[in-house]
Parts: C-alpha cells; sequence; structure tokens
DNA sequence: CAGATTAGGTTTCCGATAGGAACCAGCAGG
DNA sequence: CCTGCTGGTTCCTATCGGAAACCTAATCTG
C-alpha cells in the first residue's frame, strides 16, 4: 500500500482536487475512452458508449472542451456532421484512464462478487 | 496517444464499466485517498477532506463497503468510535488512483487556464 | 440527578442534476 | 412540400448532494 505521504494529501483546496472532481464524473471516464482513438462523431459516441443520453453526452463533451481536454470540430456540411477529438492535454489523461479501466476489467468480477455477498446477509447459518 | 484497442472498447455491459461508474463518483476518488494511509475514523475523513457533508460520506463509506473495497469497524465505546480501512481489493485501487491524482497535480494549473481562456471569448482583437 | 459535550448517523428540506422523450434547425432527395 | 439524417435543446420527473437539526449513548461538570 503506497498511500499519499502527509504532505500529498490534496485533499484541501489545491488545484489538483478540482481536476480530479472534474474527471471523477459518472460518464467524463467512459467518455474520454471512447474519444481515445482519434475524432469520433457525437452518434458514434452514443452508439459506442451505449446508456448515455444525448444531452448528457453533449453536456459531458461541453465541459470537457472547457477545460482544454476536448476540442470540438462541426463540419459546414448537410447533414451536420460533429467530431470529437483530445486536446494534447486531454491526451494526457488516456495513460492514467487505460490505467484505471485495466483494474476495472481485472478486479470487476471481485466487486460483483462482494455486491453480492453483501446483499444476502440472511445467515442461514444451519 | 495509446488509446484502447479495437477489442477493449468496455463501454458495453461488461463488469469493468460497472466497476468504472462506482469510483467515478464526486467523492468516492477523495475518500479512497484519505483511506490510503490506514484506518480512519469518521470525524477524521470529513475534516481531511473538507467540503464532503455527513450524510454523503456515510453514503459514500457504505457503498464502497457493500462492493468490498473498505471494511467498517466499529468499536463498542463511549464516545463511539467507527474507522474505516481498505480492505486488500480495495487497496489495490491506491496505485490507479495515486497515478490519476498526480495527474492531476501536474496538470491541474491548465485544466483552469483552459477554464479561464474558456469563460472569457470576449475576442478584444485590436 | 440535570445539563453540556462528543461522535456517528439519520432525517428533513431545498436546489441542482441526470435521464427519457419529444421537439428544433438545416439541408438533400423524391 | 414532405421526409430523413444529425446534432442539439427543451420539458418533466426522479434522484442526489448539501446544510442543518435531531437522535443515541456515555462521559464529564456541577
Amino acid at each position: 500500500m503506497r498511500g499519499f505521504g502527509p504532505g500529498d494529501s490534496f485533499l484541501a483546496d489545491c488545484p489538483a482536487r478540482l481536476a480530479v472532481e472534474l474527471i471523477a464524473d459518472k460518464w467524463t471516464v467512459v467518455v474520454l475512452a471512447g474519444l481515445s482513438k482519434g475524432p469520433v462523431r457525437h452518434g458514434e459516441l452514443i452508439e459506442l458508449i451505449g446508456g448515455i443520453s444525448r444531452k448528457v453526452l453533449t453536456q459531458t463533451l461541453r465541459r470537457l472542451k472547457a477545460h482544454g481536454l476536448v476540442r470540438r470540430h462541426a463540419y459546414a456540411e448537410a447533414p451536420p456532421r460533429v467530431e470529437y477529438e483530445l486536446t494534447p492535454l486531454g491526451a494526457t489523461l488516456i495513460d492514467p484512464i487505460h490505467i484505471l479501466t485495466e483494474w476495472a476489467r481485472a478486479n470487476g468480477d471481485a466487486v460483483l462478487d462482494a455486491l453480492d455477498a453483501d446483499s444476502e446477509p440472511v445467515a442461514h447459518h444451519g
């Protein structure tokens, strides 16, 4: 267990705290993962992610754009085409997110098992 | 840019998706970081984190407990004392989270700058 | 014994947010 | 003119987060 050390708290008012709260959103990690392979269209993300509504996807992308992690490129075509891609800053988040999702892939079942064990506290100890 | 590869999407219905949504909560990452150094009391977390309400902290800890990442230990004393600590499974999350917070520490200012530049689109280009 | 204090947790109220579905904008094709 | 495609927004509702008060239980003060 590495821990964060005494001066490492980041639990107060430093910008790191803000950055963590920025990406620790229900959809942000998934959206960034969806953008990790290159420019993707709005509709592609909708289908790729699965479960996110257009409204929330738009909001998430706008927030990421405002924070400099995502760039929006709207083509003046018909039907309209809008592509989103990671900025260089956003690209630096891919490795951390990749590590996180690797953890999730490796431990997702363990989490489900724990959830299972917890939801049946019916001690039939006989 | 590494990306996640074609079969790496995790964007569908795999357990990894659930695990990501579990930890991609506004407070979960901060709480886990607060637990990374060892057993901590409820009130200690409140002060350590700063900004979280008791209700939400309790909810977050309960959820983490249900998912097998945190263990709760209530001492039958007065005044009551309750300590929370990471389970072995929860401890495996510290490294990924550490990497994430390191990113936040390194790039927090860049994010703030982008936020700044975005919120003043007043092009006084003269 | 009555009252204040400590510590964890719950309840109540309120504002913010997510989710779903429908609707809007702009243009190509019939 | 109507339909369809695509991105985005609006409306309504359910849920969640935050603040503050209240609850329990024991210890200290008087």
